[in-house]
This record gives structure tokens, sequence and C-alpha cells, in this order.
DNA sequence: AGACGTTTGTGAACCCATGCACAAAGTTGA
DNA sequence: TCAACTTTGTGCATGGGTTCACAAACGTCT
């Protein structure tokens, strides 16, 4: 084995955004007992060009046979490398309302390269909960939890007015990955990585579109100026 | 009242997922009782380049004051009707596990634009909840229902095997917005919106980000992440 | 061994999005 | 009224991402 391209190499934003979706997708072809697939066959699966797929897959190396295709397991194993899921990421959630709870016990968070060493919210009503055999604590025993097993990632699924203190907590913690549920813009220093998933976002944007749609359809709506 | 820009001018996809971020912000905004606000202003709160704020304003019209700026209250009301969001939409989620509860007692669905009008989960322990006043109903309803009160987004919040029957059935009602919780593509008719929000892919993304870093940080080669 | 069919990997062209820089348009103050 | 100042709206350049199209590489079959 030499150099690793995957780690070496700068791979696009863009690249990196579908490299957890041909992973999930060629894990289940491995699981239906596939053993090789072509870039025509796994982007169709996928819902890409054939030609952006290989372009993806070019950027962590060359893992392809011309005339065949891809070994599944072996381009499965790159992705997973190059994603740096071949080591298990130590996980804690912040905030244990309905939304903590449902990513606490959401079972994708275990199977792939992630571990939930970390419950946390102030809430004393909540205080000797267990879920998925973690207990919940409060959110002051964060840093000296973290000195003693060290926390990679943090999600904030707090309500948004708390999410900025809560963010401040965790990146003073020495936690510089972010995953935030919170509808609100968090600030941090350069260094620390925060993504955002917002549902009302996502909702809105559809709504945008559906309007479009409804628009173009039946165009009797309130006067409409003609051209 | 002239012809609507917002409406009949193509509005670029990528400024269309920035509006609600500005449209919330600008909501905190008039609750703080600000009355007017720059370009400069805004797009530092909001986290982006002000250029990038008007040139993305100016698809939806010109609603500025030159020399003063936006006014708050206005501004938020025409990015509120470039999102369709002068009207509410009524929403179905199908899937009532932790996912699907959390998502309906959501507070962000009910504020704005958005109003819950069925819960499907075919599970017969749920048959009697409700949640929000709403009750939870066997997915074979859906039709009968929806052709009474009609519904214009479906959420699937149900584990990845059955998304795709459940969107089957949303397309078969003849809804045609669709928001994915579930980790799997799926396949819908061309005129159907489907968008996705995927925890576990965020987490990876998150992942492959954090190793860069810690790769970067000590360079030791084929070692762990962990110091 | 050699010709043929298949599929990868990639150079090049296109397209969209971002950032810069400035003229146009408005306000304020004398 | 007019000059000075502020901020918008936008033409233009720049950069990244996507798509096309094809040569190089591999397996297969005779």
């Amino acid at each position: 084995m030499s150099a690793d391209p995957a780690l070496r190499r700068e791979i696009p934003d863009a690249t990196v955004a579908r490299l957890p979706e041909y992973l999930r997708t060629l894990s289940r072809l491995a699981e239906d007992g596939v053993l090789s697939v072509s870039s025509e066959e796994l982007a169709a699966e996928v819902g890409v060009r054939s030609a952006q797929l290989r372009k993806d897959l070019s950027h962590l190396g060359s893992y392809g046979v011309r005339g065949v295709g891809y070994d599944v397991e072996t381009l499965a194993l790159e992705i997973s490398r190059a994603l740096g899921l071949t080591e298990d990421w130590p996980v804690a959630i912040v905030g244990m309302g309905n939304l903590g709870h449902a990513l606490a016990s959401y079972s994708g968070f275990v199977t792939k390269g992630f571990r939930i060493v970390g419950l946390y919210d102030d809430d004393p009503a909540l205080a000797d909960e267990k879920i998925v055999g973690v207990a919940i604590r409060p959110l002051a025993e964060l840093t000296e939890h973290h000195a003693v097993d060290p926390i990679a990632i943090g999600v904030i699924a707090t309500p948004a007015p708390a999410a900025q203190a809560v963010c401040d907590a965790l990146v003073g913690a020495g936690i510089s990955s972010i995953l935030n549920f919170a509808p609100a813009v968090l600030s941090v220093p350069s260094g620390v990585d925060v993504r955002r998933v917002d549902l009302s976002t996502e909702l809105q944007i559809l709504a945008f579109h559906a309007q479009r749609k409804s628009l173009a359809a039946g165009d009797l709506r309130s006067a409409v100026a003609a051209p």
C-alpha cells in the first residue's frame, strides 16, 4: 500500500457530501450479495450521473477496473476510509427533548462509525433517565467527562435560545465538530466546524417549489399582469 | 399591485436555500424592535457576505432604500411571499416513532406557515394516541383524508425499508412535495419534489472534516485520531 | 496472440454561484 | 438648494462544479 490519496489530496466539498450516499448504497448492494458494480449501475441507484460518480471516486484514488467496474466491498471500504469511518467517533447529544430522544435512539448512530458516549440536559426531571444505556447528565459535567472520555462530535438539540450557550460550552470543552439542530446561527472561533440541520428551512424550500408548481398549473391566481 | 417579480422570475436554488435564514433573522430583529437594517448588518447576523445578500434580495425585487437599508417588516413580508408562506401549508407526517413524535411536537411547524393536519402510523399500539390535537391513523386512510382535507406536504419519518412504499402511497394520493427523513433514495415520477434530511450523512461529513483536522494537527501517519 | 467489446479515468467545455467594485439613488445637514 | 455621505443594485471577473466525450486499460473470445 502506498500513500493514501483519500487523505492527502483535497476532496471537493460537493464530493464529500455525496460519499455517504454512495457508501450507503454500496452497503445495501453488499448485503444483497452483489460483488461488482459499474459506475452506470451505481449512479442509477444513487440518482446521479455516471460521469459525476466516476469523477467523485477518482478523487479518492483509482479503485475501479476498466471494462469491469468496481468491487463493491473494496469501494465501500475505501469510501469508509476517506470519510474516516474506520474508527468509531464518540458523540455527545445536548438537549434531551423530543428531538434529543429521537436522535439518541436513532439506529443509524450506533451502526456506522459513531457511538454515543454522553447525553446532557439540565432538566432535573430527566436526571435519572437512561437511553440506550447512557445516563442523562447536567451540562456542567461535560468538561469533566470530556477529559476522561473524549468527545469528538457534539450534537445540539436544544431550543434556539439555548443553542449559543451550549455551543460555547462544547467549544470551551475542546470539541471542534458540532451538529446543530437548533434554528439559530452559531458563532464559533475558526477551526470549529458547524453543520446545521434545520427542519423548517427544508419545509420552506419545499413550500417555495410547491407554490411555483401550483402557480404554473392553475394560472388563475390574483391579478397577473400581461407581459 | 403590479406583477410579482418573486413569482415570475426564476430564483436560483442557492438563493432560495438562504431565504429562510434571512427570514428567521429578520423576524428576530423585528421582535427586538429593530425597524431597519443595512445589508452589511443583516449579512453579518446571518453569516454571509453583504454582496451575496443584496444579490439574493435583488432576485425578489427592489425593496431596499439606497443610503438607508431595508425596512425589516417589509423585507420579512416580501421574503415570506416569495417562499409562499403567506398561506398555511397543510402537512402530514407518516411514521410516528421517536422522530415522528419529535417532528409533530416541534414548535417550528405550527408557527410559520405550516399546519399539521394528519399523523399516520400502522402500529396498532399508537392507534388512539393524539399529538398536538391530531389523531394517529393507519396509512390506508391517507387517500380518503386527502380528498376531504388536502395535504400539500408529506413528511416521511419511517425506517428506511418502509420509505419507498410510504412514498408511493403519498404520491398515489396526489401529494407532490415530500420531505424524507429516512436514509433511502426515493424514486418518484417527475413533478414530485423530494428533499432529504439525513442525520448520518451529516455526521459522516463532520467526521471527514474532523479526520482532516486531526491528521493536519498531529501528523502521525496511520495513527488513530485519539491523542 | 490478437482483435473486439466494455468501462474507467480525465481533459476540456459549459454553467452556475460567489465576490468585487462602482455608478445610481437616496438621505442629511448647512 | 446643493454638496457630502451612505447604501443599494448590478455588470464583470473569478472559481468550482457538472457534463461531455474520448483515449487508455482491462477482460474475453476465437
